[in-house]
RNA sequence: GCCCCUGUAGUUCAAUUGGAUAGAACAUCUCCCUGCGGAGGAGAAGGUUCCCCGUUCAAAUCGGGGCAGGGGCACCA
C-alpha cells in the first residue's frame, strides 16, 4: 500500500532528523491522509504542527525545513514534497509508481499472513419462536460484513449463531401453548402461531399477573428436564431453525457455529461454583449475585431465587467454552446498543475470574431500528415488522420497476433480478450508515429504488460490463495501463481512487465500521459514472488509446465487484 | 433519580477520528437524449454543525455547563 511505504519513509527520515533537532513523534501523529482538494497532492500529513511546537518554530517554517530534508533524500516513487501554509506537507506520487500498483492491485492478496488465532464473531442470535424482524438484520449484516472484510485480511473467522433458546420466554410460550394453543392450527404456520400465543400471553398479563409466576414455574420444569415441556420446547426450536434458514439462504450467510443457551445449561453449575471458589458470589433476597460497585456498575444477577439461571449464566459458560476450545485473540458480539450495561457487566465478571485474559472481548454496538414515531420496536405489543413481510414487498416493488424496464426479459428473470436487488437494498440501507446512531424504518424510503445508492452502485457496474462485454476478451490488455495512453486528469484521478481501496478496507475494519467503507465505493463509482458521461471508449478512434481506457474500466469494475461482494452484495451483468 | 448514546441543509445521512472551502441523496429550480444503457451527467439554491464558555496553530469532532431526543438501570433476553 501507498501509505504503508510513505509511512516507512517519513518515520525514518523524521527519526534521522530528531538527531539534529529536539522533538519527539509518535507512530500515530504521522495520520497520512488524502487531502480534500488535489491542489493539495496525493498525500498529506499534519505531523509538522506537532514538531513546530517542540523545536519553537512556526509550522510553515518547519514545514520548509522538513520538506527540504526530505527531498534531499526523496525515494523514486515520490514525485514531489511540498510545504503549504499554514503547516502541511504534501506528497505527489509518481505516476509510473501509480499504475504499477493499480496493474498489481488485485494480485498481492498473499501479502497478509494466515493469522492463526481465529477471531469468533457473534451475530444475528435470533430468539427461538420468534420470527426474524427488521430489529435483527442490523446484528446479521453488519457481523456478516465484518467477518468478510476480516476474512479479505486473511483472518480466520468462526461465525457464532448465539440462539435464543433457552430462559424464561420459553415458560411463558409454554404455558400460553398449554392454555390457548392448538397443535393442528400451529402446525400450518408455526412461526405466526408462536408469535400469537407469545403476544396473546403479554396481552394476558396484564389483567392476571399470576401468569408471571405460572411462566417461571413452567420454565423450572423445562430446566428439570420434564418431559412434555421438553418435547413442546424441541418442536417449536425446530420449526423456528428452519423458518432462519431460509432468510439466511437468501442473505447468503453460513454460519460456522450455531450453539444457543441452551447448549450451555449444563455448564451452569460450573460457572457458580467458580464463581464461589474466586469468592465473587452474594446472596441477595434468595438470589445470587455478582456485586460490581468497583466498577461503578450495578450488580449482576446470577441465579433466580427458584435456582434457574438467567442468560448472563449462560453467556458466562459459553464463554468459557469458547475461550477454551478455541483460544480466539478477539470475541467481537454484534448486538445492539441497548446492551451495552449487560456488557459492561459480563466484562467485568471475566475479568475479575481471569484478569490475565488476553482474548479481547468487544461489544460492537449499533443504534436500534426505530419505528417513524423515532420509537422501539416492541415485539409484545405486536408492533413488528417480519423480515420476511419486508423482503417480499421490495421484492414486488422492484418487480413492477424492472418490468417497465425489461419488459423484454423473461419472467423468471425479471423475478430473480427483483429479488436480488430487494436483498442488495436491504443490506446497503443498513452499512451505509453509522453503526452507532439509530436507523428510522420507512416503508417508503426502504422501497425508494429511485436514486436509490445501491441501485446506483449496481447500475453504474453494468454499464460498464456491457461496454467490456462488446469486445473479444483478448483486447483488454493490462500492458495498455500507462501514463502515455492514460493521461487524463479523471483517469489519474481514478486511479488514485482506486488505490486506496485497500486503505479505507484497513480502516473501516480498524474501526469496525462498514459504512466508511460503503461511502468509498460510492465516492469511487461517482467518479466513474463522470468518466462514462465525459470520455469516449468504444468511440474512440485511436485504437491504443481505446485499449487502454478498456482495461482500465475493467479493473476498476472488478475491484468495485470485489468491494461489493465484501458488504455481500452480488454484482448484476445487467440491471 | 443515576448511567450510556445521539443532536449537522426542509428530510435521511456523510465528514478519513482534531486538519485545508462541512459533503451526498431525496425534495425545489435550470440545462444535456442523432451519443458506450437517462436507474445517468452539468449546474443553482439551501448551514450560527442545538445553545453558552473554554482548550490550540486548527473544533461538527476534545473539556465544562445547559437544552432536546433515544436507550438502559435485579429475578426478561
Amino acid at each position: 500500500m501507498i501509505t504503508e511505504k510513505l509511512n516507512n519513509f517519513l518515520l525514518k527520515q523524521l527519526q534521522k532528523l530528531q538527531k539534529d533537532h529536539q522533538f519527539q513523534i509518535e507512530k500515530n501523529d504521522l495520520n497520512i491522509t488524502v487531502p480534500p482538494d488535489p491542489q493539495f497532492g496525493d498525500y498529506t500529513t499534519p505531523i509538522v504542527f506537532k514538531i513546530s511546537k517542540q523545536i519553537n518554530k512556526s509550522p510553515f517554517e518547519t514545514a520548509q525545513l522538513i520538506s527540504n530534508y526530505l527531498l534531499a533524500n526523496k525515494p523514486s516513487f515520490i514525485k514531489k514534497i511540498e510545504a503549504k501554509e499554514p503547516g502541511y506537507l504534501n506528497f505527489f506520487i509518481e505516476e509510473k509508481f501509480l499504475f504499477r500498483e493499480f496493474k498489481n492491485l488485485l494480485k498481492n492478496k498473499k501479502r497478509f499472513q494466515k493469522k492463526q488465532q481465529p477471531i469468533i464473531i457473534e451475530y444475528s442470535s435470533p430468539n427461538i419462536a420468534k420470527p426474524m424482524h427488521i430489529g435483527h438484520l442490523r446484528s446479521t449484516i453488519i457481523g456478516e460484513t465484518l467477518a468478510r472484510i476480516y476474512e479479505f485480511f486473511n483472518f480466520r473467522i468462526i461465525r457464532w449463531n448465539y440462539l435464543g433458546d433457552w430462559g424464561t420466554q420459553f415458560g411463558k410460550l409454554i404455558i400460553a401453548y398449554k392454555l390457548w394453543g392448538n397443535k393442528k392450527e400451529i402446525q400450518k404456520d408455526p412461526i405466526n402461531n408462536l408469535l400469537k400465543l407469545y403476544q396473546k400471553f403479554h396481552q394476558e398479563v396484564k389483567n392476571n399477573p399470576q401468569l408471571e409466576e405460572m411462566a417461571r414455574k413452567e420454565f423450572k420444569k423445562l430446566v428439570l428436564k420434564d418431559k412434555t415441556n421438553i418435547k413442546i420446547w424441541q418442536w417449536f426450536k425446530k420449526e423456528s431453525l428452519k423458518d432462519f434458514q431460509k432468510i439466511y439462504r437468501l442473505l447468503g450467510i453460513k454460519f460456522d457455529i450455531i450453539k444457543g443457551e441452551a447448549d450451555f445449561e449444563k455448564d451452569v453449575k460450573k460457572i457458580i461454583r467458580i464463581l464461589k471458589q474466586k469468592n465473587l458470589l452474594k446472596e441477595s433476597e434468595g438470589a445470587l449475585i455478582v456485586p460490581l460497585e468497583q466498577f461503578n456498575l450495578p450488580p449482576a444477577l446470577i441465579q433466580k431465587s427458584d435456582e434457574t439461571s438467567l442468560y448472563l449464566t449462560r453467556d458466562l459458560a459459553s464463554l468459557f467454552y469458547r475461550l477454551k476450545h478455541y483460544h480466539p485473540s478477539k470475541i467481537l458480539y454484534v448486538v445492539g446498543n441497548e446492551q451495552e450495561l449487560y456488557f459492561k457487566q459480563l466484562f467485568s465478571i471475566i475479568n475479575l475470574i481471569i484478569p490475565e485474559l488476553k482474548t479481547k472481548l468487544i461489544h460492537i454496538k449499533f443504534g436500534l431500528v426505530l419505528n417513524t414515531n423515532k420509537k422501539k420496536f416492541s415485539t409484545r405489543e405486536g408492533e413488528l415488522i417480519l423480515l420476511e413481510d419486508v423482503l417480499k414487498e421490495a421484492q414486488e416493488k422492484a418487480l413492477k420497476i424492472i418490468k417497465t424496464k425489461h419488459p423484454e426479459w423473461s419472467i423468471k428473470k425479471q423475478e430473480k433480478t427483483a429479488l436480488q436487488l430487494a436483498i442488495a437494498a436491504l443490506k446497503f440501507n443498513d452499512l451505509k450508515s453509522n453503526r452507532a446512531t439509530n436507523l428510522m424504518f420507512d416503508w417508503d424510503k426502504m422501497y425508494d429504488y429511485k436514486n436509490n445508492s445501491i441501485i446506483y452502485l449496481l447500475y453504474t457496474y453494468a454499464r460498464f460490463n456491457k461496454i467490456i462485454k462488446k469486445v473479444s476478451r483478448k483486447k483488454i490488455n493490462s500492458r495498455y495501463l500507462n501514463y502515455d495512453y492514460l493521461n487524463l486528469p479523471i483517469e489519474i484521478n481514478l486511479i488514485k481512487q482506486t488505490l486506496n481501496f485497500k486503505e479505507i478496507l484497513l480502516k473501516s475494519l480498524e474501526d469496525l465500521s462498514p459504512n466508511i467503507f460503503t461511502s468509498y465505493l460510492l465516492v469511487l463509482t461517482d467518479l466513474l459514472n463522470k468518466y462514462y458521461e465525459t470520455i469516449p471508449i468504444l468511440k474512440e478512434n485511436n485504437q491504443k488509446i481505446r485499449n487502454a481506457r478498456l482495461a482500465l474500466i475493467n479493473q476498476i469494475n472488478k475491484i468495485l465487484k470485489l468491494g461489493l461482494n465484501i458488504l455481500g452484495i452480488e454484482t448484476l451483468n445487467e440491471i
